[in-house]
RNA sequence: GGUCCGUUGGUGAAGUGGCUUAACACGACGCCCUUUCACGGCGCUAUUCAUGGGUUCGAAUCCCGUACGGAUCACCA
């Protein structure tokens, strides 16, 4: 076509391709160095399947001295939504995951291969295509939606493939003199690409991950420039991935069957592809048949749930992990000390087909976390999300710190430690009963001794006879057995479960009784502990209650 | 409808022609240990890899058909 037209239907472009082509050069990286980014549109909505992905691509690339870099891909203007970059970055980063360049707020960006904002970079997209309208690889197209419309239900009556292609693609046959009398009469129009591409021709493409992927070429027209003069995603993802110098595109699997389009563009503007690896989608079961996580339907799908429920974003990125590459789990285990950042990762170990996202695997990876991790940080990240999810906890966690420290901290520095939360917003539940001013029961929870007139009985008996407030645990243990003999219960459970019709009850019954009216709740930590931390006075107190209740 | 992809237990999966009457992990269940719970220990949870056929001395692993599931077919990304 010739340059005046050209100029006609993209004007006032000041540089050629050449020029950009210079302005980003190679990176200078290592050879095996992985170049990814994330390009989210930006609706201000990341879900755990971004941060899914994101966790593969910035570990691939760190782990190859590579760079991830944040995109933004807003061609869709209609889409934006108020500070959508700003909230994007906010809940990436709020899993820790940072970016080498990119955007880093809605008007600020860092890297040289910018403007990492595809809005800003109209110009570069609209050189490329003058140059495709210049070599006769690209035409304008002035049908309206309504011919498109009419074109699609055409082929479908007569069970043609659909799309603009071949001899359905009209405006494919514009003469120039045509296209003139049509800019003239100003009407709007597009760029298509003038694919050379060929149904019955394969195209067969190298995923990282699926492997080898065969499919017809695209022979359809696609759109490269909009009415509105931005680019298409397919456009833009073909130009920015090769000037960014983008190594390997991971992207989830909704992608694969855009890849004979993707391959065709690169083709046609003369650039290499890069390296796709497709990623499988984080599916649920939802009654009988299994689908997709969704936004709309399953809250674990936001981002905010985990913080909410105070699941530790370590836990998460964890299983991620695990879901990830199936070897992490096995290696993890076997590396129980070591830097998670030195498992290492690759492509060929990332299932194909879609995994169910487990709630259980991923409560189960969180208890072992978070029973590994000390006291003073299990406080301090409890207190952390109390602050903002439960500020009553929050008071209660500062004025008890003492308390809380002590309590957190049973069981907890030994070999095996208790596995008692999987998040933070179970803390409180498990350790109300350890604030004073909390403990004011309405409910106990006794088991097998109910009889309020024995309760009071063992619990009078223990604190005039037993307890002693210096014994260590061994003595005290000893003293409850003391209390067995002394009440007919059975100190030995050897001996009761051989005779059990001796004994009014065992050692277990009698613990059981004392721990509850401590605590109201028959399943707590360690209760020598316990005691130790809520001191006599208190002990004393709460029997009171127990009487009164 | 066209195109493409996938299918190993309740779940995530290992497995790429013989070492697999299918590893490991989570969950469920049972037993043991035990002052409760937890932890831990032991056991159980797929005679079989969606299904039919073929290739082979031999198949979860290779080939073909079928079923089922998923993705995609926009001037959205």
């Amino acid at each position: 076509m010739k340059s005046e037209l050209v100029e006609r239907l993209l004007p006032g472009l000041t540089h050629d391709r050449e020029y950009y082509e210079k302005l980003y050069p190679e990176r200078n990286l290592g050879e095996k160095a992985i170049v990814t980014r994330y390009a989210p549109s930006p609706t201000g909505f990341v879900h755990i399947g971004n941060i899914f992905q994101l966790y593969i691509s910035s570990k691939m690339a760190r782990q190859t001295g590579g760079i991830v870099f944040l995109r933004i891909e807003d061609t869709d203007q209609e889409r934006m939504v108020e500070n959508g970059i700003s909230k994007i970055i906010r809940d990436v980063e709020s899993f820790g995951i940072t970016f080498d360049e990119g955007a880093i707020s809605e008007t600020e960006e860092k890297g040289a291969y910018g403007p990492y904002i595809q809005s800003h970079r109209k110009e570069i997209y609209q050189t490329y295509a003058k140059d495709l309208l210049l070599k006769g690889l690209a035409y304008p197209d002035f049908t309206t939606k309504e011919e498109l419309e009419k074109l699609r239900k055409e082929q479908e009556t007569s069970k043609r493939r659909i799309g603009y292609y071949g001899k359905w693609a009209r405006s494919r046959f514009l003469t120039e003199e045509e296209i003139e009398e049509k800019l003239d009469a100003g009407l709007p129009y597009i760029i298509r690409l003038k694919s050379t591409g060929d149904f019955n021709r394969k195209v067969v493409v190298e995923d990282a991950i699926r492997g080898k992927l065969e499919f017809p070429e695209d022979d359809i027209d696609q759109v490269l420039i909009k009415n509105d003069g931005l680019p298409t995603y397919h456009f833009a993802h073909a130009i920015d991935d090769h000037l960014m110098h983008t190594t390997h595109v991971i992207r989830g699997d909704e992608w694969v069957s855009s890849l004979p389009v993707h391959i065709g563009l690169h083709k046609a503007l003369g650039f290499t592809p890069p390296i796709y690896c497709h990623i499988p989608p984080l599916n649920k079961k939802d009654g009988n048949s299994i689908r997709k996580l969704s936004k709309r339907k399953d809250p674990e799908m936001a981002v905010s749930y985990y913080h909410e429920m105070g699941i530790p974003v370590t836990a998460v990125m964890l299983y991620l992990a695990t879901v990830s590459n199936s070897n992490f789990e096995e290696w993890y285990l076997s590396h129980p000390k070591e830097d998670v950042s030195h498992f290492e990762m690759s492509f060929d170990k990332i299932g194909t087909s879609g995994a169910l996202f487990d709630m259980e695997k991923l409560f189960n990876l969180s208890r072992n976390y978070l029973s590994q991790i000390s006291a003073s940080e299990m406080y301090e990240n409890t207190l952390e999300w109390a602050k903002k999810y439960n500020e009553k906890f929050a008071s209660l966690l500062t004025q008890n710190k003492e308390v809380a420290l002590q309590f957190l901290n049973i069981e907890r520095e030994v070999e095996k430690p208790r596995k008692d939360y999987a998040m933070y917003s179970e803390v409180y539940d498990g350790m109300w009963y350890m604030f004073n001013e909390e403990f004011n029961p309405t409910e106990y929870e006794w088991q097998k001794i109910t009889d309020k007139e024995e309760i009071e009985t063992i619990l009078k008996t223990y604190m005039e006879s037993f307890f002693d407030e210096n014994d260590n645990e061994e003595d005290w243990f000893n003293k409850v057995k003391d209390l067995c003999d002394a009440l007919g219960y059975a100190s030995n459970m050897k001996e009761y479960k051989q005779n059990p019709e001796n004994f009014k009850g065992n050692v277990a019954d009698v613990s059981t009784v004392l721990r509850v009216a401590f605590t109201s709740r028959s399943r707590t930590p360690n209760l020598y502990d316990i005691m130790k931390i809520l001191g006599k006075e208190e002990l004393e107190r709460r029997i009171e209650l127990v009487s009164k209740s």
